[in-house]
DNA sequence: TGCCAGGCCCTCTTTAGGGCCTT
């Protein structure tokens, strides 16, 4: 169920998401309205947010999910995972500092609304402009939302495509030590839990891996997403480094490894990891 | 003044160092 109650207070200030890779500004003050658009990821979308912290809890609240126990149970799979490839760009590459900047995400079951897309407001300057060609401009605005505006919606988002008593497996590249860190870091400094039942599945060790099978020295082939793109003759769709290009890019990469490595869904979902074993940094080491 | 990301993997290796990968 999306709504969550009707009680709720809808007092926030008015933001803009964008689930298909455009941004419209604008705004839209009927809550019910707001709902509906979230959820039309076919279409660009822009909200009025009234989520409060009573809300996100309610997410927070998940019991506790163990998908090993389904597996022993040789439950269908299928049936109980919902797959999504995600990609963040962010202000930098310190977890600690810098902050995402946008977000996509695309369910692998693809139909009506698969894809998920927004910028967001990091509340500092954007200093790599360069990179991914997201500007200080275009997200310090009151129309886009910030971290502690997005993750409700996220997270009905997610809600709204995960399967009944099922679990939802996240696929990144470099997701290990970069994307769910950010995510994590992201959640905790709005005071939010990542849901126990979210996994994560890291393509940069499987890109390694399928390289290693067709014979090549690792040393002598890159396993950047760039890279196995190319390798993989897969077009690309988009700008690199805008995150839903990276998406489509990822989708298509993520699902010939998995044929290459012959991995069943079993395989990738027990190879996951969970938010909760992404550990504090470290200090840096004295090399 | 010193720091400035962090974890994984490879090798000229494991009591270490350096490159890759993400923005």
């Amino acid at each position: 169920m999306l709504d969550g109650g009707n009680s709720r207070k809808w007092t926030r200030r008015s933001v803009t998401t964008n689930t298909q890779g455009r941004n419209k500004s604008g705004q839209c003050s009927d809550p019910r309205k707001l709902r509906q658009e979230i959820l039309d990821v076919t279409v660009s979308t822009s909200a009025t947010l009234n989520l409060n912290k009573i809300e996100t809890s309610q997410y927070q609240q998940i019991q506790h999910f163990d998908i090993r126990q389904l597996i022993a149970q040789n439950k269908d799979l299928a049936s109980l995972v919902t797959v999504i490839v995600f990609d963040t760009e962010t202000t930098g590459f310190s977890r600690e500092r810098d902050h995402i900047v946008e977000i996509a995400l695309q369910d692998l079951q693809g139909g009506e609304n698969s894809t998920f897309q927004t910028l967001v407001n990091p509340e500092c300057r954007v200093l790599n402009s360069h990179i991914h060609g997201i500007t200080t401009n275009m997200v310090n605005r009151p129309d886009v939302p910030r971290m502690e505006d997005l993750i409700p919606i996220l997270l009905k988002y997610v809600k709204s495509r995960q399967k009944p008593g099922g679990c939802v497996l996240f696929v990144a590249h470099n997701a290990r030590t970069f994307d769910v860190p950010f995510l994590c870091n992201a959640f905790r400094r709005c005071g939010v839990d990542i849901p126990s039942d979210w996994l994560f599945k890291d393509t940069l060790p499987m890109g390694r891996e399928a390289m290693k099978s067709e014979g090549s020295k690792p040393s002598s082939r890159s396993i950047s997403l760039q890279a196995l793109r190319e390798h993989l003759g897969i077009p690309l769709d988009g700008s690199a480094h805008r995150a839903m290009s990276d998406v489509k890019v990822l989708a298509a990469v993520f699902q010939r490894l998995t044929f290459m490595l012959k991995l069943p869904l079993a395989s990738l979902v027990e190879d996951a990891f969970t938010a909760s074993e992404i550990g504090t940094p470290k200090k840096k080491s004295s090399r």
